[in-house]
DNA sequence: CCGAATCCGGCATGATACTG
DNA sequence: CAGTATCATGCCGGATTCGG
């Protein structure tokens, strides 16, 4: 609804514009790159083509993104965060580690898609690792990612990285565990619900870069 | 709506839970102070007490607020956040600052309430002024708020202070302007849209304590 | 007074089909 | 590829009523 709250507060004008169904998510995924609307429908299992268009429309008109022509090769248009919209990542990135402190295991048919996975790794970095660069990739279920540390920064991505590589990750559920510190990494290699390609002290290196807490439960 | 995203993401859980109509303001509300049924009604203009009663209902069942008796003189039921719905207020600070920052005048039937006045002021709190404790008591339109001051630290509350405010400021819309820095204490004063009670120096210490930048101008 | 439950009109959402 | 068209469902907003 394009109802508003009635009130004269940051709050209730951030939350007109982002408390619309859908629009989080949207956003969740601009963040990890610039998408089509064809991309961004198949990012989003469940979301109507009307319910897209609508919400894309309402946030250019925030200007929260913005829309383009994509560039040469490719055709049709890029949807992309404006620097407003770009102001928005750390805090989502924030609320997103709020709800994942009660996220233990994935429910009943939910997925985990390539920007999901890759907002997870960012909202998950924390500094102090190896200088690096290092470069992780990371499956999971039919989502892919990627992750570059250098120095105390992340970049992350969807799907493969553009260059090979330092470690490669292939995941069930029991990453988030792994994320948790519940799991160590080596309880996730012998149980089978972790195996990686590359070096294994890389995988500590991992643990120790990306970490979400667990407080309760699967709900 | 109960619906997921079918994700298995911390945003969309948090989403699921925080992206419904009304929510974000409950919770702002009650970050500010505990409050009952009818406090929450009063508080949020416009919300259907179903609406009110299932988003109460909701945010129970996520562990983000419970329910009490009211203390002794008070009957009722008291709702107040949880440690985990505590969590929630930094991050909807910074969210409600986002949201301020292109918030440059109210629109037309925009008032101000006491909570969202109050956590105004919190959420534009930053360190670095005297080391206090200074009691500001702000009012605009209908809405009465205080914040105390003390190091760097800032607590603040719906209506009345309980002790004598070391400043009183009544202002109108400009308010806005002034915690931007656009409007100066002695230009807010001249034009009469703010009035103070108390040491004009303490103005110029309000306005240092608690800003909010304006970047664009209002929609 | 407090904390809702009930009834109802309207509109957003979700699902599917279809088009420039 | 990027949406529009159509329609059933059900939530939301507003008013009223009700038990403690």
């Amino acid at each position: 609804m394009s109802k508003d709250y009635g009130q004269f507060c940051g709050l209730a004008r951030a939350a007109q514009v982002l408390g619309e169904r859908w629009a989080l998510m949207i956003v969740r995924d601009l963040t990890v790159s610039a998408r089509r609307f064809t991309d961004l429908h198949e990012g989003l299992p469940g979301i109507p083509t009307t319910v897209l268009t609508t919400r894309l429309r309402e946030l250019e008109e925030s200007a929260v993104i913005t829309r383009r022509a994509a560039p040469s090769p490719a055709r049709g248009v890029l949807y992309e965060l404006t620097p407003r919209g770009r102001d928005l990542q750390p805090i989502l990135d924030a609320l997103g580690r709020w709800g994942a402190e009660a996220m233990a295991s994935p429910r009943e048919s939910e997925v985990v898609t390539d920007s999901s996975l890759a907002s997870a790794l960012r909202s998950a970095h924390r500094p102090g690792g190896l200088a690096g660069p290092l470069t992780y990739h990371v499956r999971s279920g039919a989502a892919s990612a990627w992750a570059t540390t250098r120095g105390d920064e992340v970049t992350v991505g969807p799907g493969e990285p553009s260059s090979d590589p330092d470690l490669t990750i292939d995941a069930g559920p029991e990453l988030r565990l792994l994320l948790a510190g519940t799991l160590t990494p080596e309880e996730a290699l012998a149980s089978g619900g972790i195996a990686i390609a590359g070096a294994r002290r890389l995988l500590e290196e991992f643990t120790r870069s990306f970490r979400v807490p667990l407080s309760a439960p699967a709900p």
